[in-house]
DNA sequence: TTCAAAATGGAACGTTATAACGTTTTGTTT
DNA sequence: AAACAAAACGTTATAACGTTCCATTTTGAA
């Protein structure tokens, strides 16, 4: 039995710049896991959804308080951050190392390296792919001998809109 | 008066990766601070020492621990972060995002981004140059309007020797 | 129904980093 | 040299980020 009208489809367009609705996303994840047989947890889905919410990298701990809020009962550090590992895990979900925050991944169904522009204006992120660029990685890689197993490219400075003000 | 035989020379090598003498990357922080009129103080010249002695990157709390040792005196933690940011921003020291760590910059001389290769297995982390890459960022910043700061690129996994065992 | 694996709850703790203060050192001007 | 300002450092406290450990609940399969 399948949704076909709802079913979510996977985005081809490389230069889409994450211009996906929430709610679409969400139903992807779910598809995803599904797919592979892990669970979409009540606790997993809330982290996810306010990630997607949050419009800007967020902290663990603001993700702490914010389930803390929705759910109007106490939640440890652990409960989020067992969350953030599954959804990292499963590449629904990408940490900002330069930054100690989360966001979620816009393209889960591609396997791909994030490659994220940082505004320190307006605090958002943007993520992009650049095939080019993971191709030199591995090309400077194969040179020494390395076995990759993450990238991590964070570029910071001031998106458009804040560098013109 | 110029020293002509101990005076440290900029490295051309592009590919030398970071074989070069301790004492002779220290004298060569030294002649870069004098040259741009900063300060090369006591403390900042021993976390850098110590930095070069790890040999692999360290964290903050090790070298606030290491200086202790070495000095015999408690030293408080905001002694060697402001001693790190100094580094950092001359250009002496790069910080290693996914690790919260610090190692010492192989090639202050030359203005680059530093791209790291860090092996899960023995801690160690290679610095490389790729201007193709850098060229590539920018030419994807431009794209985006983004104006960058900084660039962290940081590539982990297994180095050559621990992958083969 | 029974059982094992997966997921969650929660207290305590460990690690990383900065704020806010006062003091000392350094370099400059007189 | 004396006075001064700026830079650097010392110290306490605290904020921010993340994990360990153990108990409990939920889930899914036999």
């Amino acid at each position: 039995m399948t949704k076909p009208s709802t079913r979510p489809r996977p985005c081809t367009d490389p230069d889409c710049r994450g211009q996906h609705s929430q709610s679409e996303r969400i139903a992807l994840a779910e598809l995803i896991c599904e797919e592979r047989g892990v669970q979409m947890t009540e606790m997993r889905r809330r982290v996810l959804e306010l990630l997607w919410a949050s419009g800007e990298p967020t902290s663990a701990y603001q993700l702490i308080e914010a389930v803390r809020l929705k759910d109007s009962r106490p939640v440890g550090p652990p409960t989020v951050y067992r969350a953030l590992h599954f959804l990292m895990e499963q590449g629904l979900v990408s940490r900002i190392e330069s930054l100690n925050a989360y966001v979620p991944c816009v393209h889960p169904e591609r396997d791909h390296d994030c490659l994220f522009f940082i505004c320190s204006g307006c605090r958002t992120s943007v993520e992009i792919e650049d095939p080019r660029i993971a191709g030199l990685l591995a090309e400077d890689a194969a040179v020494l001998g390395f076995v990759a197993t993450r990238r991590t490219i964070e570029v910071e400075g001031m998106c458009a809109q804040c560098a013109r003000n």
